[in-house]
RNA sequence: GGCUGGAUGGCAGAGUGGUUAUGCAGCGGACUGCAACUCCGUGUACGCCGGUUCGAUUCCGACUCCAGCCUCCA
């Protein structure tokens, strides 16, 4: 039985969905002013993982999220670049989504952008006036009234009176109280804007997702989930909209993931002490970063290192090293109905407890071992089910060899120099000329190049530089 | 200060009221011309102090330390 952390409860909780068999989740996407990071790249790969896992225990799962492409941040960047908006943010998107793919991440079913839901969002502003829960400002902001809404700060523990007197003081005082937040903000003269009933302007950042969702899953959805830094306010108030506007319970499950850290600090664009999705990849194999924030739970902080990523080199290679003994899988059949499966399924059903699901497939993969060692004719039939268990969280999909053997590049050896070299040295070891036969490994072991002798010949993998 | 979560062997990281994952690294052995891969074997781990218990790393309480959020941030 399938259980998740809700956030709202602070418990792990058996998964109850909305409709049987049906699950249908908003995650909160990126703000596209800039290339994506690797905190973000973790929210991705976390909820790709729980898509993919759920898709293959047979959940109908409509997995959407959003593109927030216009607030304060893209206009900032876009000035600074004398660029369009919609020039920043289409180029940021599609940076996205080419770090997604690398990530073997699979789009969600839907990914609505603000810019694209303004009649939505206006609605929502609109209803929320008519109910009381708003206030157009003399600014020509609009307010959302947070202490009308009575069960504020529920999902996190949050007590209206305390955030008052902790709140900093406002600079704007066109607001009632310190707390409310913009749901639809006046565009300054020059800025990109949206005609409204309260003049020009553009969506405060929270309401977006209020009206997105509601649009793409309706006003009721079984889990809405989000980086670490979202549950206050963001998502706070996304509950404050949803249910003054809409009337009804917003989310039924809250799902969070943990922070990726730098050192001892979070890794935050705001702290400036983050890598680039795309910069670690030039230095790693992406199956490999993928691998990485799969080896720790999804709620728990992981460290950032250099010997996190190589320990995932590793551990892959251990795998794909199997996967390559074993051969082609192709036709066929895996195992069926093994300890290893129930054992995984177990762990996953678990709030998606990845590490302990990877601890079943480095088990199986000695067992894939032992049977390629001993010849057994359930070498294939395990290593298939070793593939087939990683791939319902996207993992071990590539080609063993084109894992292991990687690319060249800039000044690396290829694929062809290698093997004429393994043909001299196996000429060498031929004519028992051991000296020259391990010249010529030496050789390529200085360009990262381990061999591998076996029964049917020489392999070779690339090691991780 | 408030709200969440955490402290596990050299490192990473699960989990459990008694038999103490898994990976990486290390050590011994097998395999190998030698290696690599692989297999077998190997480790005085559970922050500190009390309590409950026949028994606690696991439950309860205090303490110390760490992180996230409380402001835009995944």
């Amino acid at each position: 039985m399938l259980h998740i952390y809700n956030t709202l409860t602070n418990s792990k909780t058996v998964f109850t969905p909305i409709e049987p068999g049906k699950i249908r989740m908003y995650v909160c996407g990126v703000t596209v002013y800039d290339y994506c990071h690797i905190g973000h790249a973790r929210v991705m790969v976390a909820f790709d993982v729980i898509t993919r896992y759920l898709r293959a225990r047979g959940w109908d799962v409509e997995y959407v999220r959003n593109i927030t492409d216009v607030d304060d941040k893209i206009i900032r960047r876009a000035a600074e670049n004398s660029e369009p908006v919609d020039a920043l943010t289409e180029r940021m998107i599609a940076a996205m989504h080419e770090d997604e793919d690398r990530l073997f991440v699979k789009r969600p079913d839907q990914e609505p952008r603000a810019t694209a839901h303004i009649d939505d969002i206006l609605a929502m502003v609109q209803t929320l006036i008519d109910k009381g829960y708003a206030y157009a400002a003399s600014n020509g902001d609009v307010y959302y009234r947070v202490e009308r809404f009575e069960p504020y700060g529920r999902l996190t523990n949050k007590v209206v009176e305390e955030l008052r007197s902790g709140a900093r003081v406002e600079v704007d005082d066109a607001k009632e109280s310190p707390l409310d937040f913009v749901l639809w903000k006046a565009a300054k003269p020059g800025e990109v804007s949206w005609d409204s009933p309260w003049g020009k302007g553009r969506p405060g950042w929270h309401i977006e997702c209020s009206a997105m969702s509601k649009c793409c899953l309706g006003a009721t959805f079984d889990i809405h989930g989000g980086g670490p830094d979202l549950p206050f306010p963001h998502h706070e108030n996304e509950i404050a909209q949803s249910e003054a506007a809409n009337g009804c319970t917003y989310v039924n499950y809250w799902m969070h993931a943990g922070p990726v850290r730098m050192g001892a600090e979070k890794m935050s664009k705001s702290l400036g002490n983050f890598f680039t999705i795309r910069e670690v990849l030039k230095h790693y194999d992406a199956e490999v970063v993928r691998y990485f924030l799969s080896s720790v739970h999804y709620r728990s902080y992981i460290d950032y290192s250099e010997d996190g990523l190589k320990e995932a080199r590793s551990a892959l290679e251990r795998f794909y090293q199997a996967l390559q003994a074993a051969g082609s899988l192709e036709g066929v059949e895996p195992v069926a109905n093994d300890a290893w499966e129930s054992r995984f399924n177990e762990a996953m059903d678990d709030d998606f407890n990845t590490p302990r699901a990877l601890a079943v497939l480095f088990d199986l993969v000695t067992e894939v071992n032992k049977a390629a060692r001993e010849q057994s004719e359930q070498t294939k039939p395990l290593a298939a089910e070793l593939k087939r268990l990683a791939g319902m969280i996207g993992l071990l999909q590539q080609d063993p060899d084109a894992f292991l053997k990687g690319d060249a590049g800039e000044d690396g050896l290829g694929a062809d120099a290698i093997e004429a070299l393994i043909e001299q040295r196996n000429q060498a070891r031929k004519d028992r000329d051991f000296a020259e036969a391990d010249r010529i490994r030496d050789e390529l072991l200085a360009q990262g190049i381990v061999l591998k002798d076996s029964r049917e010949g020489t392999s070779w993998y690339r090691e991780q530089s």
